[in-house]
DNA sequence: CCAAAAAGCTAATCGCTTTAGCTTGGGGAG
DNA sequence: CTCCCCAAGCTAAAGCGATTAGCTTTTTGG
């Protein structure tokens, strides 16, 4: 019999692939095994635990997230690399509802968690510091901007908004909410 | 042997009380049983299933909410009653922490969502329509906020705010930014 | 006082995670 | 080119939680 040549990464593909297919409580090692061909207790060669398959995950998800907006705020600034991050990060929500959800447990008690974090925060500051904000001032600043879009997205995410307007608008409203409370010159 | 006496919203009560006590994830019949004296199946007369039982604890914390909002909203009108009502919201996450989680899931779907999340909303439109907000405006309104309160409260409630910085300090801040995207007079 | 519904219980099944221990493919050292 | 070793897979089995079936007994309305 021919080996099935996983990896670790190729495990974390296959349950994010379960997750965006059939939601993250489908996400169980029965699933990842029969999309990867194998038998269960064989994933545990590469992963641990189904605990470390949510953390790996949910690591993965931070990462793309912090690659895109980074991506997206070169050679923007100010309000119009604040709104650029804005509408990444919802995209990618909107993109990968399911997988959202993976983000939330456990933000920083996991250290792995940390480094990706990290690098989300320091997206975040580069580009509040066109707005001479530095110190405490940034840390707050950073923090609205998360709460606003973080609630935003995963209201919407989990279909949250009952009502029938456009939820563009709300998010442009939200956009220039945020806007209005970083420092004008 | 005498009888347990149990209902269903006892159960419910022991499962709040498992959820405050050690987490969403150990919500598990086992835990609710023992709690009750009961054995599990025993609960089966009471809830019909764990995802019931998750379903009615999601229902509790929202009508506790809405009482909650609406009491603090009595007597007070515009700016006053809109930091009153982001208080009082942020406020009961920080008493149950571990009980916000489960307000999340499936907030519209659960058609018994539905009562306690309109009572939530009327209490929101009733504050809002003292700026002259209705219609779409008013639900746009009412969107921005539940973005701002949910996303602070949860990245709060799960200890997403890594920095040394003062929550209380965000929070005045997040409020005086949702306020500024009132009409003003 | 009596019947029947409601509340509990025990036994048993099923799905999922995890551990133990065996088998073998395949690459690198010689 | 061959042989050895390790990693990748597998099967077997234990354990836990949810759920169902079916029995017993308390309680309560008539």
């Amino acid at each position: 019999m021919p080996r099935a040549g996983l990896s670790t990464t190729a495990v974390v593909d296959a349950a994010l692939a379960v997750v965006d297919e059939q939601g993250l409580e489908a996400l169980t090692l029965t699933a990842v095994a029969a999309r990867t061909g194998v038998a269960v207790p064989s994933l545990y060669k590469h992963v641990g635990s189904l605990g470390e398959l949510r953390v790996l995950i949910g690591v993965r998800v931070f990462e793309e997230t912090a690659e895109r907006l980074a991506a997206v705020a070169i050679g923007r600034s100010r309000d119009d690399a604040v709104a650029a991050l804005m509408h990444a990060y919802r995209g990618y929500v909107l993109e990968h509802p399911a997988r959202y959800a993976a983000m939330v447990p456990d933000p920083l008690h996991e250290p792995a968690y940390v480094a990706a974090g990290t690098k989300l925060l320091e997206v975040f500051l580069a580009v509040l510091s066109h707005y001479g904000l530095e110190g405490s001032d940034a840390v707050h600043a950073v923090r609205r901007l998360r709460a606003v879009v973080h609630g935003f997205a995963s209201i919407e995410a989990t279909g949250g908004f009952g009502m029938a307007e456009d939820t563009d608008v709300t998010y442009a409203q939200l956009i220039a909410m945020y806007l209005a409370s970083l420092p004008r010159d």
